[in-house]
DNA sequence: ATTGACCCTGTAGTAGACTACAGGGTTTAG
DNA sequence: CTAAACCCTGTAGTCTACTACAGGGTCAAT
């Protein structure tokens, strides 16, 4: 089975050799198999995995969420009602930052057009009145 | 004119004290009037802006992020277009955000299904395929 | 055989975003 | 009038997520 150094998974996946190893301590990558001289030896996928690590961060998911997200499919132990019950919290999770983004979204794009080049009134301000509603 | 203590403010929006003092030296919050004694004296929608800031945060922007948000709307000495140009690139990366999550949330939302109870192949992994699609 | 580009472990430093004192003044209820 | 509950400034500590050494071994090419 062909694998890869640490330095070709970094590169591949985009990502530090440090942040490979520091993701490998904070268990969000398993321990890859060591060749005989002691260095890392990275199954293929592992850049896939660490695809979905770096996208799920730039949407503003922790390590430790990314952690048990990703161990929601790969953990074989996991009883699949936990699996489940837990794959619904983060559904709703991801829902209410998806209604977010929109209606900022839509206020951003109000005032696109409505600040055509001349001053606005500031004192109607679309992108407080859309965010800053009732708590999360 | 109406105004607010630190606690107050603090109680309304629900953020520490000691919060509201680092979003102060930071830009977040311009720094309020004081009263005779030292004491800042916010205005009523401090609230509303601390709401925003806070979902804002929420979906993975930066205070520093959240601070040219915020500038686009309140500085009266902001140049209309280039206003324009930056409301335009948080349009893009919103709609970035949004599209990355609805993939998100499709793979979550199928896995859920199909783990209906029975291990299921956990070599075809869909929330690992939604996600590390090419760079962004 | 030695140089340069790799790899290893372990520890320390950084940036962002708080959070917690220390040391001191003010207001208000009892 | 004093104790609790506020407020102030300033500095230091914490947590997350890296990032950068130090000190040393490995490998491929010249």
């Amino acid at each position: 089975m062909q694998t890869l150094t640490i330095g070709q998974v970094a590169r591949a996946a985009n990502i530090g050799v440090e942040t490979l190893r520091y993701y490998e301590r904070e268990g969000l990558l398993p321990p890859p198999a060591r060749s005989s001289n002691g260095y890392r030896r990275y199954p293929l996928d592992s850049v896939r995995r660490l695809g979905f690590i770096r996208h799920a961060k730039s949407l503003g998911f922790s390590l430790a969420d990314i952690a048990e997200l990703l161990n929601l499919y790969t953990d074989p132990e996991a009883d699949s009602g936990a699996v489940k019950q837990l794959a619904q919290a983060r559904l709703a999770d991801i829902d209410a930052k998806i209604a977010a983004l929109q209606q900022m979204r839509s206020a951003l794009a109000a005032v696109t057009h409505q600040c055509s080049g001349d001053a606005m009134s500031r004192s109607e301000c679309p992108i407080l009145d859309a965010l800053s509603g009732t708590d999360n």
